[in-house]
DNA sequence: CGACATTAAATGCACTTGCATTAGATGTGT
DNA sequence: ACACATCTAATGCAAGTGCATTTAATGTCG
């Protein structure tokens, strides 16, 4: 475990999260008006296909529970999505995408792609030594 | 270029770099009163041994123009660096690194690179395919 | 059954960040 | 020399995040 390797890793994940992060806030909210978070919300529940439960995500998503509280919150105002009550437990609620979600998802997910694929296409991801 | 591998790559970083920063937060704060950020541009500082002008800095450390502004400021609030005016260009300004921000950094250190070890120990970065 | 710990999600709050703008200094062209 | 574009860094401001706390529901033990 070459310490050198260790902090090569380290900034070039810094790097890359820095430049695909900042150009998905970029495209993917002036041509879709979504943040990262939000797409990532929506693409977890399409990948899933099926309704989530909150405490579910969480486990996807690399956010605070309070912070995905918030983002479900701003879907659910742009309509993208519903929240119920789970009725075998009523604590819980389930996110459930609706039709316009899937299909914001869907003419969000060129985009992502495309701008990952500009990140990651020359990928020199520090070699183990 | 595979689609495949780079979504896997993205998720590589997104999980590591959530991993590794709230780890640094939570070390870094509680062990050396220290943000990611205010660690960052010291250790840029002592990695160049010289006082370098905030745009260099810029380039350097993933933070816009106005945050790492910010992050001079605390720092310098702190006596870890201090702020002058560039004789050559009046508008620059230098940020020098004091006795105190490079004992800050000294202690730090270890703490951050322990970080980085746990983090990246096991590091089966996403093969190239 | 009843008190208390536990869990799920939402909310108050402080903090950091980025964008847009500003203030001041430097360069450029006429 | 002067007007104007450009550049550097700082600041107003809005937005998103995490921590701590709250509210409500469930589980557990006596």
């Amino acid at each position: 475990m070459d310490e050198r390797f260790v902090v090569d890793t380290w900034h070039y994940v810094l790097a890359k999260h820095a430049q695909a992060m900042c150009q998905l806030e970029r495209e993917l909210g002036d041509r879709h008006g979504l943040g990262p978070s939000e797409f990532e919300v929506l693409d977890r529940i399409v990948h899933h296909d099926r309704k989530l439960r909150i405490q579910e995500l969480c486990d996807e998503v690399h956010l605070s529970q309070s912070a995905l509280s918030r983002v479900v919150a701003r879907l659910e105002k742009a309509a993208l999505v519903t929240r119920g009550v789970c009725d075998s437990d009523r604590r819980g609620v389930f996110v459930c995408i609706t039709d316009e979600g899937r299909a914001r998802h869907a003419e969000a997910l060129p985009t992502q792609r495309a701008v990952l694929t500009e990140v990651f296409a020359d990928a020199p991801v520090p070699a183990v030594p």
